[in-house]
DNA sequence: GAGTGGTCTAGACCACAAA
DNA sequence: TTGTGGTCTAGACCACTCC
């Protein structure tokens, strides 16, 4: 299963693993440097590079002479999110419904935008909101990471709210621009073509390996993002 | 400025400042890392470390047996940061000069996106990259938070540069939308009225009060914003 | 084939915070 | 004072890729 990776990837996810499932709480200490480098019978530098990445993605804080500890979550900045359409159309109060335009399955393809997956499920949609087109979505899914959404009925639920509710991610990276709507766009979601759209791209990992990509285009007078934030120390 | 500095992070500064100020220009091989290793008399873990952050950062692409590379910056820049934008064009190496069109002063009036601020400084100008129209700023700074700002010539620098460097911020918020640019911004941009234009707000507060707020508007194809992060819990 | 970056080892010294 | 993490050294082997 597990494809070539180097050890201190390993003991990161294993660290990550266990703070992820909730086995170690916040404010846990975890096990010290040199009982990881017995434990894995590795150099304390690997063990380091492990733990430095950890804490530099904010899952654990590290105090001299204390040891490494399992990090709080930030309570106060709501920051970026991975949103459930459907929630927020819900949330606005009008009836949410996802049409599934496309549904396949084929091997990965240079070019794609998710690199190393093997089988991927491809996705085509389109959100709708009190029975107007909202938003456009096309999607890769990693059927070497999520097998079982082979076997999801994507008309039932929005692949997005599926993945939501089913497999965990532990990184995201957005891209966002602003695009014209192209014919076959304009035409699905019942705007003028040119018309300026927002593009929500989203990569998103688990324990480091692509689970999903996903490219959402809004018209841009239906949709806006909001983040707020402090400024990063790291 | 800070004395005490990690060996790692001088030679990732040194070969930070080579890029951004355009004496390494993209696509220029960087030295080898043994060269890097007999220049700062240290191991090669050391110059590795330094590599792997700018690597990281997208500053520089590795390859093996051909070197290290200035890379080719995309034009993005984090969604959760607040960015100068003379730095991200000096990054891409083109020539930036920020154009001031409209310089004033004025009492909070209703329906300013700034609420509670008494007297205001408001600033219109233009950025330019390599010559050319780049986005379009529209700014207000608090005149009660930042006084100082009275008497700095925004012509000489950016006016979001210069807050950059000159005033702390605790808490700031975005607000992304996609738009079609109208006649004027579109004169002033040197675009088709209706080109899809990215717009970015951004509230900045300093200790819960105030201190600047600005719309940039850039279009569609020129500027992309990204974010990378994790989940928060609950 | 040769030379690069990618990773790792088995030490070392230091700064700092907890005991 | 003690033990932790932070950084660094001087090697090593490997994988990849350019020649």
């Amino acid at each position: 299963m597990s494809v070539a990776q180097t050890l201190d990837q390993r003991i990161r996810e294993d660290i990550e693993r266990n703070i992820r499932s909730g086995a170690w709480r916040p404010g846990d200490r975890i096990p010290f440097e040199h009982e990881l480098v017995a434990e894995y019978g590795c150099a304390r530098a690997t063990v380091s590079k492990a733990l430095t990445a950890l804490s530099r993605a904010g899952l654990i804080e590290r105090r001299r002479k204390a040891g490494s500890f399992v990090a709080h979550p930030h309570v106060q900045s709501a920051v970026l999110d991975v949103p459930d359409i459907g929630s927020v159309i819900a949330a606005r109060g009008d009836a949410y419904r996802f049409e599934l335009l496309k549904r396949g399955e084929r091997k990965h393809a240079a070019g794609d935008p998710l690199e190393a997956a093997g089988a991927m499920l491809t996705i085509e949609g389109v959100h709708h909101a009190a029975g107007e087109p909202f938003g456009h979505e096309q999607r890769l899914i990693s059927l070497a990471m999520v097998p079982q959404a082979r076997d999801v009925d994507f008309t039932a639920e929005a692949p997005g709210s599926w993945l939501l509710g089913h497999v965990p991610w532990s990184e995201a990276r957005h891209r966002i621009a602003a695009v014209p709507a192209d014919a076959r766009l304009a035409r699905l979601l019942g705007i003028a073509p040119g018309t300026a759209c927002l593009q929500l791209e989203r990569w998103t990992w688990q324990l480091g390996k692509e689970v999903t990509w996903v490219r959402q285009t809004f018209p841009g007078d239906r949709y806006d993002l909001v983040a707020q934030f402090t400024p990063q120390s790291r």
